[in-house]
DNA sequence: CCTAGATATCAACACGCGTTGATATGCTTC
DNA sequence: GAAGCATATCAACGCGTGTTGATATCTAGG
């Protein structure tokens, strides 16, 4: 798929094409899946100018280098960054449960968010930039939007929401990225089922 | 450090250096910590050359080429791999604490497995080489060499233990890669607590 | 129509990569 | 001490990379 010209008689159409362009986001959606499925270091500004049917250059001319690009892709929506925070919230009964399907819903089932986090999970191994993008992410956007919701914020709270956090990207670890097959070829169901078994003693008084 | 001729006069020592060499083991090292703090594209040939004091090439006529040297890099040894996986037997209680204490002091105090172990995690997010490898590594050394030692190993069994894996892998993550503050700054001591909260549900007779 | 700017491709750059073949030096054996 | 092998460096290759400057084409405004 994303092949360019239909049928014309030059060559490669040159200049500007006619209509309004909506190029940019072509480009950003393939260097989303591209960076999400490849990682950082081996996904290349020409094999994303391919997927978007388009020349390198012009992909350097809307984000101003790779770095950038890859900047941009990052960006999580907030609705799901509220579907993640907002589990926390609400009795203590059944948030193992809560907690877990929300995050791995997210996670698996939302391309529009999975694709950044995967991409940001996936730099986080071989670029700084990205462990310190994940980093943030978890610490300031979870950990701290979370605590207040969970019985105050002592320290072993934090930890606790940590280690929880923690668990749930292992678990996307596991199946989305290595794919080993007794995690990943089973149901989100059965797995939501086992992680809430494990959440639910960790984020409930004991 | 890792400099090469100490004040000589030649400008750079050419031929065979003279002792016996234990120079493949150098170059060994060397590649492992790469591997292991890199990931596998941004390790390359040279800097590993570099920090073993050495030619490229050398690395080249060592190891025949990239692949196997980080292959190589990848061997777990055994004593490291028992202790994980001797874990799992034993009385159903204290199983949470057991494991958790096995598979983190291996991956965190035991430099000679947690570099091989941490290569394979890196890598297994840039090529599908290392994923291929360290999905082996889980489902056939620890899924398969455990699920007998765990009351039968009915499907759900299996499924448990391979949750209790991931969540694991990915307290690891959270520690020695993306560096969460909430989790890396904390004792062991604190996580093995924690964890062994959230696995022993999982992995007990319920 | 003509000009300005936005949108697009093309050709080339400097660089670092894995890898290779030639060559130099030290060790070992006769 | 000469031969032969093991150990080491050097110089270069072909390739793919991110990035840049020149150029072509289309659209919009006067």
């Amino acid at each position: 798929m994303s092949s360019s010209q239909s049928g014309a008689s030059s060559p490669v159409r040159r200049g500007r094409r006619p209509g309004q362009p909506e190029t940019r986001q072509v480009i950003l959606d393939a260097a989303r899946a591209r960076f999400a499925s490849d990682g950082y270091t081996a996904t290349t500004i020409r094999k994303i100018a391919a997927d978007a049917g388009v020349d390198a250059a012009l992909v350097m001319q809307y984000f101003k280098s790779k770095d950038e690009l890859f900047a941009t892709v990052l960006s999580v929506p907030a609705h799901a960054l509220m579907r993640m925070t907002d589990a926390w919230r609400g009795p203590e009964v059944g948030i193992g449960e809560r907690v877990a399907r929300a995050f791995l819903e997210v996670w698996e089932n939302d391309p529009t968010a999975s694709e950044p986090l995967l991409a940001m999970l996936r730099g986080a191994m071989s670029t700084e930039q990205a462990a310190a993008q994940l980093r943030d992410f978890i610490e300031d956007r979870l950990l701290i939007g979370v605590s207040a919701h969970l019985r105050g914020d002592d320290p072993d709270t934090r930890l606790r929401i940590g280690i929880a956090s923690a668990m749930l990207v292992g678990i996307i670890v596991a199946r989305s990225v290595v794919r080993v097959p007794t995690v990943a070829n089973v149901s989100l169901e059965s797995i939501v089922s086992a992680t809430a078994t494990a959440l639910q003693p960790l984020l409930a008084s004991e």
